[in-house]
DNA sequence: GACTAAAATGTTATATTATTACATATACTG
DNA sequence: CAGTATATGTAATAATATAACATTTTAGTC
């Protein structure tokens, strides 16, 4: 077996799976939904599903759509700034971006008052280009 | 009885019910909280609080917190831009920010893929002033 | 006031999402 | 290999939200 490089360490058969799930997926998942399909691969309960989407998030491989309930693969395994989605109201789909300078002024807006920012959130609903140009 | 102004329609019985116990709350709070405050008024079911926070948000007087499934009374009335929430992780204090050149930034992002933005989601975490002074 | 349509409300049951608690197993470190 | 931390399994339950349907209230119109 080769040795994971640095940036990618290694995962527990359980986090290759979830994150396999998810990828196969092709879109936000339910943890649930999820849980479904895992099943073949012999889980049982929502807390393995809930248990490993967390340690996935934690190494920034899955990211939570906090809207929807619902979890996503990251677009890229390397990136640090905060993810921005865009949901489709009418498919579905949600697309991630991702905008540094953007994160920077968000997290900028509440200092005035003290506030120190650590992570944010930032979910965009509108309808997807696929759906504008199918209305 | 007076008319009321057209900038606040009037509320019905449970709107205003529900508007209060927010406001009385100070902070942001949740369905079945907000339910245990107004069982004294009468409520009963979950749906009845439900129903009534969707009412107040359609008119924009009471938001939703995403990450947190909590409601807060909107810090003005009248107010049309997308609010921006930086919420304290260690108090759980939630405070409301307006930000218009922000909001159009935001919503512009994904527009190069024919992305038609409606409405946005911004929740900020970090630490409030006040418990930034007393850590 | 009586009629009508729309909105709001009441109530029960149920669906969906997420966590607590505790037992067991596996992997890492000295 | 002993000790510790992390990961896993499993059952039960908590927390959040909605479906379905009956009834009442409100607002507008004649």
């Amino acid at each position: 077996m080769s040795q994971p490089d640095s940036t990618t360490p290694s995962l527990t058969k359980n986090q290759l799976l979830v994150l396999e799930a998810l990828k196969d997926a092709g879109q936000a998942a339910g943890a649930y939904q999820l849980l479904e399909v895992l099943r073949d691969k012999g889980f049982k309960a929502p807390l393995q599903v809930y248990r490993t989407l967390n340690q996935l998030a934690d190494r920034g491989l899955v990211h939570r759509i906090e809207s929807l309930n619902a979890w996503m693969a990251c677009c890229d395994d390397h990136h640090h700034g905060t993810p921005i989605f865009a949901i489709c109201n009418d498919c579905g789909n949600v697309t991630e971006y991702l905008d540094h300078s953007l994160t920077e002024t968000i997290t900028a807006l509440p200092t005035d008052t003290g506030f120190q920012p650590d992570r944010s959130i930032i979910e965009i609903y509108g309808q997807c280009g696929a759906c504008v140009a199918s209305a």
